[in-house]
DNA sequence: AGCTCATGGCGAG
DNA sequence: TCGCCCTGAGCTG
């Protein structure tokens, strides 16, 4: 579920749904329940995304105005229409008005920050491809210097945040890049690829919801093979397709476990 | 009912 | 590198 397009997509959506308005803040579940007491009632009035980071921003709060979230691996936001029924189950945070409500479940993190402290999270990340103002600068001068594998630099929310594993093996599939490549081995070029990869790629995934990599002539309609199904929702070329066909040259799709995560990519369009 | 795995990340050692 | 956090889905039986 969450990569950097799906925390920017909720920022959009609770800014949508819930921007400008006092909305009530209920946390059911205990570690919460105390701030969530401090901003019941207050407006919402801005949200912000970096990486995998989200931030709600309330007004007429005297100290951390900000409620800070990281989904983690499990975290989940669950939207209704209308007024909210009693939770059911485990809910960190409710935020409802009349017409609508959303349940934030399973988050690793979620608790107030002030402005000093929203910065200090942003800064220990790099930069974001989903943020215009952000270039791969910064990323560049960690890569070209380590001896690390480039798959696991990608996973480094240090060195550029936002992808996580799918976005991770789809854009090395997309650029024909071995992901156990040094990021030193790599040249300017082939980082800025990726780079300017990522953006439209990611931006995309913000706008649908979902994560679909697949150019349109590889598509297996084009490629006149059978349709596949993906159990994540989109259309990928190699994440959890161990063991099936590389969609461009019919090659096994390959996977391994590197650094604590599973890696997936085809061993001859990344040769 | 119980197991395993997952799009993430932290702290200990 | 490992254990842990902690939820839901998809298996198995």
């Amino acid at each position: 579920m969450p990569e950097g397009h799906t925390i920017h997509r909720l920022a959009a959506e609770y800014h949508r749904v819930f921007g400008g308005q006092a909305v009530a803040v209920s946390s059911p579940q205990g570690p919460f329940a105390d701030a969530a007491a401090r901003l019941d009632g207050r407006v919402l009035a801005e949200t912000d995304a970096k990486g995998k980071h989200l931030f709600l921003g309330f007004d007429g709060v005297d100290s951390g105005r900000w409620v800070h979230i990281h989904l983690g691996l499990y975290g989940k936001v669950f939207w209704g229409h209308g007024p909210a029924p009693e939770p059911v189950g485990q809910v960190r945070m409710r935020i409802a008005t009349d017409d609508a409500y959303c349940d934030l479940r399973g988050p690793t993190k979620c608790l107030l920050v002030d402005a000093g402290e929203k910065q200090e999270v942003e800064a220990r990340l790099g930069p974001d491809p989903l943020r215009p103002q952000d270039t791969g600068d910064a990323a560049w001068k960690r890569i070209s210097g380590s001896r690390t594998t480039i798959a696991a630099l990608l996973m480094d929310q240090k060195v550029l945040c936002s992808v996580g594993n799918v976005y991770r093996a789809e854009v090395l599939f997309r650029q024909g890049v071995n992901p156990y490549r040094a990021g030193r081995s790599l040249d300017r070029a082939e980082w800025d690829a990726i780079w300017a990869d990522l953006r439209p790629l990611m931006r995309e995934g913000v706008r649908v919801g979902r994560i679909d990599t697949v150019r349109p002539e590889h598509t297996p309609e084009a490629m006149g093979r059978p349709p596949r199904q993906d159990d994540h929702g989109g259309e990928v070329y190699v994440y959890r397709r161990a063991g099936q066909s590389c969609l461009v040259c019919g090659t096994e799709v390959r996977t391994e476990e590197h650094a604590a995560r599973n890696l997936f990519w085809c061993p001859r369009c990344q040769a």
